[in-house]
DNA sequence: CGTTGCTAGTTGTAAGATACACCTAGATGT
DNA sequence: ACATCTAGGTGTATCTTACAACTAGCAACG
């Protein structure tokens, strides 16, 4: 759920500012799982949404299908009912080409941003400052 | 800022929702920059912040001056204001005890969500999913 | 002496995000 | 009839963020 684009860096290369707030990482998550699974569903995904979470924090339900929607908002991912199946009507999600052009963004913003803490990690866990 | 403490993990282990937001990880950074520096003040601090920020986002002044406020309000560092130098006050900040073992925290914390994004990074450029 | 410009800290607030609770409905079991 | 599991969803108080605006000390310039 990016803004439209960053208002410093227009689109030029995939920022953490376009790319809003973290979200938890929810959305990258979602991306990964449903490129990797071709296509799944809400509840489906929140069931298995800890194997791939990035963080120790719990993602909820409600975030989860409110990001899905945003996520095919922004064409990211498209979705249709599955009413074949038994019980209640799935919304089954799968990835769009601009979402897996998104998920490739991500993981460059997520390179980058996970080289920059694992150094802040080492710095601050250094007992003398480098005054 | 983070909450006063998760609801899930109690105290146990620095997690990520004891954390709270992220907060454009404008807290972790400052208290690096003071643990370094032995000293500082808002105005020094923002100044030099970019250095410091795990991130290509701005960190805006206004935010900078309520996180330390919120770090002081906390324990995490404490201040004084000085009236010696030229120009308007400054008010100086430290770190206390209590501000240092939570950037160590925080190192944990960065480094197993540091580690995590750059897996989930590899992971997601990979041009075939594993399904 | 008044205006501009830099340093320094701070407040106000609209818009956006999060957490928690709650709701509908299909199907299955007892 | 009623509970339980699956499945998707809404409402909203609270928290966070982004942007703008403000006060005030001091110095230089004309």
């Amino acid at each position: 759920m990016p803004k439209a684009a960053c208002p410093r860096h227009g689109r030029q290369h995939p920022c953490t500012c376009a790319m809003g707030n973290i979200y938890r990482f929810i959305e990258p998550v979602l991306l990964m799982m449903l490129k990797e699974r071709g296509h799944s569903y809400g509840y489906e995904l929140s069931e298995s949404l800890a194997e791939y979470s990035l963080t120790d924090a719990r993602i909820e339900r409600a975030a989860l299908y409110r990001t899905l929607r945003a996520l095919e908002q922004n064409g990211h991912v498209k979705s249709a009912w599955d009413t074949e199946t038994h019980g209640p009507a799935r919304r089954v999600y799968s990835l769009t080409d601009k979402g897996e052009t998104h998920l490739l963004e991500w993981a460059e913003v997520m390179g980058r941003l996970g080289e920059a803490m694992r150094a802040f990690s080492k710095r601050a866990s250094k007992s003398d400052g480098l005054s």
